[in-house]
DNA sequence: TGTACATCAGTGAACGCGCGTTCACTGATGTAC
DNA sequence: TGTACATCAGTGAACGCGCGTTCACTGATGTAC
């Protein structure tokens, strides 16, 4: 039954899936509508269909992708809490399997970012984003510390910020020399010295 | 005495200064070619005497940056490594006092940063900038743990590596929300917890 | 020292192309009777 | 069930504007004699 409303909806979806990847392989200006209807199998009339303008559809793509995010997260979570393992881990892993494409979603997080930080509305959305992912985050946090016999002697809350900062910082130098700085490398050397300190 | 020459360098560095800011305002992308010749006071013609292109006028401005920032911290040097203090504040007060506007060199860093991981000749020419600049960065860690009686359990490069992810990524978040996270104050919690571990 | 010519940094008008956006139209699906 | 009409998602040609780039020109500085 291809009701005309699902039809829709599905060609809203194949634009911003294009819009993903083609923004990740050529950045927000150097993708033209023309790419991202192309890369989707429709003209640039079914864009303007479906969204206002280009500035429109980069905002709905974010809160698409956010939206599925969170949701892998939220699926996610049960499992990495109860499995056995260490608490760094599972906040790694999850950070990991949450963007399945580590490239792909640096790139276009970080062009975001970018635009959040001359953006008062992109910055509002990206903030709210960001604190659901950490609050996601920490949740993990508090249930393996409670389910050990581990204290943090700093919030979780601010420990996550730390897991979080160092992440992004050591994907942009893995990215930039994936063969002098292996993937997870600066995280599993460093953060274990600072779980010692932190537990009690 | 204005010769040509001295005229013309002038009129140079007054372009990559004009481009600067322009690009740090509005981007690579939002930034066009006569906003950048309005702000240094230029037309485009002199632009186009000076630069072959837009694209290569950002790989000389990186390059012209690269040299100022690398000539700044070697003034900065030998004053760090022997004034008191501890080694952390050592090398935060650098990465800090390297780059005069926080928020601008983050931008801008970060968008080259973002044009590198397409295009092979950026990365090649940023990955050799960083390099020189954990370089200094490390003598200056060696100087310090010599002088002092610390030791460090990974070595020295690695800490460093360790440092400017961690900076870089609390940056970010500094710059998203400064009211929530306070410039340097990740680097400050955490950092001393892994000394401590690294010191023997 | 003065005159005539050469050089060349910077001017500013014009070009042309790419790209975001618009719009009259099509044809497939849905609805009324 | 069949016919006539309505809706509307998607088409594709056209528009127009911004911007990177070009180029013939100007006028100030340098050089030759």
């Amino acid at each position: 039954m291809e009701t005309p409303k699902r039809r829709r909806s599905a060609t809203r979806a194949r634009l911003l899936e294009g819009a993903l990847e083609v923004f990740a392989e050529r950045g927000f200006h150097g993708a033209s509508v023309e790419d991202i209807c192309e890369r989707a199998g429709f003209t640039r009339g079914a864009f303007y269909s479906n969204f206002g303008s280009k500035d429109e559809l980069v905002l709905a793509l974010f809160q698409a992708t956010t939206d599925r995010l969170l949701e892998q997260i939220s699926a996610l979570l049960p499992d990495l809490a109860n499995q056995p393992g260490s608490l760094l881990d599972a906040v790694l892993g999850l950070l990991d399997d949450a963007a399945p494409d580590q490239r792909q979603w640096h790139l276009i997080s970080t062009e975001f970012t970018l635009h959040a930080l001359r953006n008062a509305d992109a910055a509002k959305a990206l903030n709210e984003q960001r604190a659901m992912f950490r609050e996601q985050l920490t949740r993990l946090v508090e249930e393996i510390t409670a389910a050990s016999n581990l204290r943090l002697s700093v919030p979780p809350e601010q420990f996550v910020r730390l897991v979080m900062a160092l992440h992004e910082g050591a994907r942009s130098q893995y990215l930039l020399e994936p063969a002098k700085v292996p993937a997870g490398s600066l995280e599993h050397t460093f953060l274990p010295m600072v779980l010692e300190t932190i537990s009690s």
